[in-house]
DNA sequence: TATGAATGAGCCTTCATTCAT
DNA sequence: AATGAATGAAGGCTCATTCAT
């Protein structure tokens, strides 16, 4: 990786910074580092971005909005297609975002960033973009469980977090996944795969759960 | 939390880096918050562990093997024991040693850290600790599939993936899941009832998985 | 104190700069800050003044032509006034340029800094400005003294310095005098009265002085 | 001037630090200045003073300590000696702290500079240094009015800051005086020399001074 | 065994200045 | 005549590490 060569001078920032914050976190990034990348004096940061942090809080917005429109959890579907097909959208479009490559990789593992070590910045992500992927999950969740269960139960909220941990799996322990099974690839065709096994999964599961579910919250 | 007081200077250095380690990461991590937190001198760090890589690696070493001790994977069930109730406690142990508050709440919070960003102690890890709970994982989703697989099978790698992530996703999103669930706790009762949940969405998923699953690797 | 609103861009510039100069000296000062408080851009210092310097001397001369013109040491009266008249005009103008408020209320004050922060353009005020109201004084003083001292005298020099010194003093110690004593004004009224002190003190010193005053240069 | 080479660490680093600031005050000093003069590394000051405005506190504190016993306000005059001569001692040794030269020439010059530009710390400083030499000298000016006037009266406070603003003058316009009348030397004779003429001068006007000086609170 | 002191590299930030338009 | 963008140097500060005791 050697320079980011397309765009303006703010354009090539965004991108290097996506690239460094969304690997090392924001804290071990370097402003150094994110500059030599975008082939930027160390200055222009604070001119365009006015601190380290602004530049964070400017990128993690635009990682929202693009991984989003990029990858939307529906993948096109509309909201009347069968809730199994909803299901694969949102897991295949979802591990897409995190494993996916190309010019906007980082916008998912930005993303997932945030989730794991929080900056202030993320009350306004949950409101505006999480709680809305949350809802539309636990909206298809309990239509396939489909045994009354409502989406604001605590019986649907856990469910989808077990639908979410599947999806962010793989991402969070690569190293060790890559030593335990070298050949499971992350590939279009293996992330594909990897989609189809979440949703079956999760069909399965949500198809046979015994009503007793003794949920908490 | 103010001093670690128990123990020799090593100990408490172990002790205090334990925590801090777990909470921050390891380039976020400070030696002189370390040595603060155990009422150290900093040079005393590099006495006992040469550097800061040095007291890391001699932690996550205890983080395993403390860990491991205190919630084995099995919660003293026998391998003649129903695979649906070692189901459980590998869970029910898993969920503990990352949530799980008390004088060594530090442990597992370290060993899911160092499989997130790994160093180069990890290879050593994964061969000595990671494995064999990998391996033990598979057999029981192998025995519970009862449709052929077996435990090295990717099918199997790929079920034991799905519980193992549905069991890391609240410590990895604790911020957000506080934000959309505040009312969802993590003491001990708490940790059970997710225990319970991810067992029965798990069992549900495996009994019923369809034999198709076109996973790869 | 928000912007500076009258004028073109080079005249908003030197009032801006005359008040920042003026309260936090040539170093302190920020070219930014002068831009912000001018409503303009930063290369327009640069555009009419060449660099930060330039700005700092052409603001220097205006100080002096300025505040000269607005109190001038005279304050109206002529050569043939009576010399205890024409003291108490030297006094009360120079603390009214030190302490005045209004537009130019920088003017003065930016003389003193020059004064005890020398740059290179120094030589050249001293010269055209301070020269001549050293001279003045140092006429004033011998013909109040009155016994045969000249202009010219060390004697004289050392009179002068004892009345420069009072005037300069509260503008110079503010902080300390403002703890020492809080209800010491300086709007008009405790100008004017501050005068009438320094020009009694002077006065009473200066025509009882003895003749054996062993001064030196 | 090369090296500060007397002392540890520590103490060549505030002797350093004691030229430097009292030079160029406290924004426009830089640590790597000080740290070069003081042969010692840029982390050692935050080592010892924990960052720049501790060294500068703790230099002021040791400024009036170190300055005051060095030229005490009395120069070994008991109370009980004339009112004239303790006027003498105070201008002396007011004159020596800011003018003389050796090892802590930097006391008086750093006293001076934070009283003209004044830092959070000048509160401190007033109640425990400043305010005794204002309650001693307008003591010493009350008797010598011997008219009935006492130290905290607004006349004798007046009467005291026009002691001082002869006494801090030739400190403050050190640039301008040198080029109005080369001669003037400062050495010991040359302060010697000023403080008989402050002091003259002063009681002059003392001792004439009308009764009606209409002086403000 | 343990520690106070010291170090050099690197951090984020701000500066006056210049460039292209 | 004026400006938004960009720059290299320098600022204060913190880091892991080492030294001398």
């Amino acid at each position: 990786m050697d320079h980011v060569e397309v765009g303006d001078t703010k354009e090539r920032l965004m991108e290097a910074a996506g690239r460094i914050f969304s690997e090392k976190g924001f804290k071990a990034a370097t402003v150094r580092e994110i500059c030599r990348l975008a082939n930027a004096n160390v200055a222009a940061v604070h001119y365009h971005f006015g601190d380290k942090e602004g530049l964070y809080k400017s990128l993690l917005t635009e990682a929202f909005e693009i991984g989003l429109k990029r990858y939307p959890p529906s993948l096109g579907l509309g909201p009347e297609a069968p809730a199994e097909e909803r299901l694969h959208a949102f897991v295949h479009s979802f591990l897409s975002r995190l494993m996916g490559g190309g010019r906007f990789a980082w916008c998912g593992k930005l993303m997932a960033r945030e989730s794991e070590e929080p900056t202030p910045a993320l009350d306004h992500m949950v409101e505006r973009y999480i709680l809305p992927l949350s809802v539309l999950l636990r909206q298809i969740v309990a239509e396939i469980l489909n045994d009354g269960t409502r989406p604001e139960d605590a019986r649907a909220f856990n469910c989808a977090m077990s639908v979410v941990g599947q999806c962010q799996h793989i991402f969070r322990n690569r190293a060790v996944i890559d030593k335990l099974s070298p050949s499971l690839k992350t590939d279009e065709a293996g992330i594909a795969a990897l989609a189809r096994h979440i949703t079956d999964f999760s069909l399965s599961a949500l198809k046979h759960l015994p009503r007793h579910d003794s949920a908490q919250a």
